[in-house]
DNA sequence: CCCGTATATGCTCACTAAGAGTATATACGC
DNA sequence: GCGTATATACTCTTAGTGAGCATATACGGG
């Protein structure tokens, strides 16, 4: 509601210089866009759900779900996201959570100042990539695709070494615009911080960190269709990872963060996860999310010992071994716990 | 950017049922407001700056420093807020990020459907309390007075037993409306864990869950202004802590749940200091945030070990015994680890 | 002037959690 | 039947944390 934003009153009558023009239309042109990062992992693979458009100018095709919010129509955010997403995919969402509301890039796209300007929410949704209940649009893609230097599963990603290190840090050695205010972090200890270079651990929550440094340094495509210049002074830029259309992917790095993070401290890897499941395969989704730094026996303790899970009394033969137990969810740990997930910690330095 | 929502092209010719009607007005009427929740210490009481406006329905007069957004004028949310703030307190901010965007509160409060419908983006700032660089506007008001239950530092508020304990109780013994789809958590034990009844442990940072359970349950003045049934179901409906107009508690709820989280990982209590400090007050900072469940050695282990303070050399006397050091904040903390913070962990169980 | 008091600072101990290694059990395939 | 791969159990070590005790230093009152 915000009343006071409706024009019915003046916030305070001796407030300052400007006041908000309450009598005339607010925010003029703004569209409200809803994006969803529907994440999910199949065959040890994680995965999000992209819809396939026609190729913008740098070649992109891949687009998250999306469509306006209509405050009419749409009885909260939530709400729209979900209809969009059921309209355009088939799917109907379970768990979803806002993300984070962007407004501030890519002004430099579109120079036509008529054209209207476009706030975007972005929500992540967490769902099993199999059992998905009626898809009939879209793919589901590794996330690794768009970001290839986030997957460390088979140890540190070449794409570091090879080609992000050398231009970050020739990046880092230019000077960079001075701010105002506070001294600045150096850019090359942003770098190595970002980055876990030169002894640095590498922090796998920082994947948003990661792209905008990417972008500010005109190394992925869209800083080029934005018209960075950074990306203009590149006479070797690489490929990245794969483009997506307008921010999507700046949402989807979001997503990827906000799920490596909250994987911790909330059970909603059991989104994740089909009703029963063995020990290894849970912490092979865990492993798919995270990053490989899992000790299976102390995971093994962890979550049995942190009563996320409890035996179904079933086995899964064909193992290639000896026989799995099957698990479930263990609700009641909602009720136990104020913060249950799978707490692992960082791994150590791996450079 | 987002242009595929600025009318250019369809998102996928395949696309379902109903593509985003994008040749037409997006999200008509519908106005963004910015809102600060701007938090400070001072002498030992949390504080946020409230600017005072005309009494509404009921009685509330206190409103966070907000204002909408403008496209054209602001070159970000952000650089907006901070306009706004600027602009209604003289304040100039330091720290501020965005916390949450809310639009699915208080339809009811306005019927008349042409007004427009507002989404407003929160954002927390954190500054010192003293010596805010020329504040024209605007009063400190503790934070505790909006959320008397959220004070623990002279252990638990007696509101709790109380008042809101037995109301609860009373509340979550009625049926809840049956939500489609997954099984919710019951009533009773959704209140056993926001508020630590029965045993479990308080989680100083659910504000936001403890405020949200507080208006489900019709117990604060807004569920009543916005035409709650479960407002007027009370006989004898307490007062729990000021209103704020609009949904404007409901945002600084949510930016005392950020702040005490995010002191844990990262060095903001220091944007909260000044520039040089002794440990002690450094303590009764974070205490003045989280409660008071800090040991004083080994809160001093904690942040000397964490590198996250230097002395300075100096020692500030007339502390009623011994010099204390003064200490300032280590910047260098920020190269050296990716997430430092005051680590305290959970208190124990206080009931 | 001395001593009580309040605060600052240092040291130690116990308990727990987490990383990592070793050993044993059980099914499948050749 | 036996090798192999996987599951499961047990143990050791180390780091971190909660908590208590001891000591240092200034201020104020008798």
């Amino acid at each position: 509601m915000n009343m006071e934003l409706s024009g019915r009153r003046k916030p305070t009558p001796e407030t300052a210089h400007r006041t908000p023009d309450t009598d005339t239309e607010l925010s003029p042109s703004v569209g409200i866009g809803l994006n969803a990062a529907i994440v999910a992992v199949a065959e040890n693979e994680p995965v999000a759900l992209v819809v396939r458009g026609e190729p913008d100018r740098i070649g992109a095709t891949d687009i998250l779900p999306f469509g306006p919010f209509d405050p009419i129509e749409h009885r909260t955010l939530e709400s729209g996201l979900r209809a969009w997403v059921h309209n355009q995919t088939g799917l109907d969402l379970g768990y979803a959570e806002q993300l984070y509301t962007f407004a501030d890039r890519g002004r430099h796209a579109e120079p036509d100042d008529a054209s209207p300007h476009v706030v975007s929410i972005g929500y992540l949704a967490l769902t099993q990539a199999v059992g998905h209940h009626g898809l009939t649009n879209g793919v589901w893609r590794s996330w690794y695709q768009y970001f290839p230097w986030e997957d460390w599963r088979r140890g540190r990603p070449e794409i570091i070494a090879h080609e992000i290190e050398p231009r970050l840090k020739s990046w880092a050695e230019k000077p960079s615009a001075p701010k105002a205010g506070s001294s600045p972090i150096p850019r090359a200890d942003r770098v190595r911080i970002c980055f876990g270079l030169d002894g640095m651990a590498w922090d796998e929550e920082k994947v948003l960190e990661r792209f905008e440094m990417l972008y500010e340094a005109g190394l992925v495509d869209e800083a080029l269709r934005d018209g960075r210049s950074a990306a203009r002074e590149w006479t070797d830029r690489p490929k990245l990872g794969l483009p997506m259309q307008s921010d999507h992917r700046r949402i989807l790095a979001t997503a990827i963060s906000r799920t490596r993070s909250k994987i911790k401290y909330r059970p909603v890897v059991f989104e994740l996860m089909p009703d029963e499941f063995t020990l290894y395969e849970l912490q092979k989704t865990v492993e798919a999310i995270l990053g490989p730094h899992l000790h299976k026996q102390n995971f093994r303790r962890l979550v049995e010992g942190a009563g996320l899970v409890e035996p179904t009394g079933d086995v899964k033969t064909r193992t290639g071994g000896r026989p799995a137990k099957l698990f479930r969810f263990r609700r009641e740990v909602l009720l136990e716990r104020p913060a249950p997930g799978v707490r692992v910690s960082a791994p150590p330095v791996r450079n």
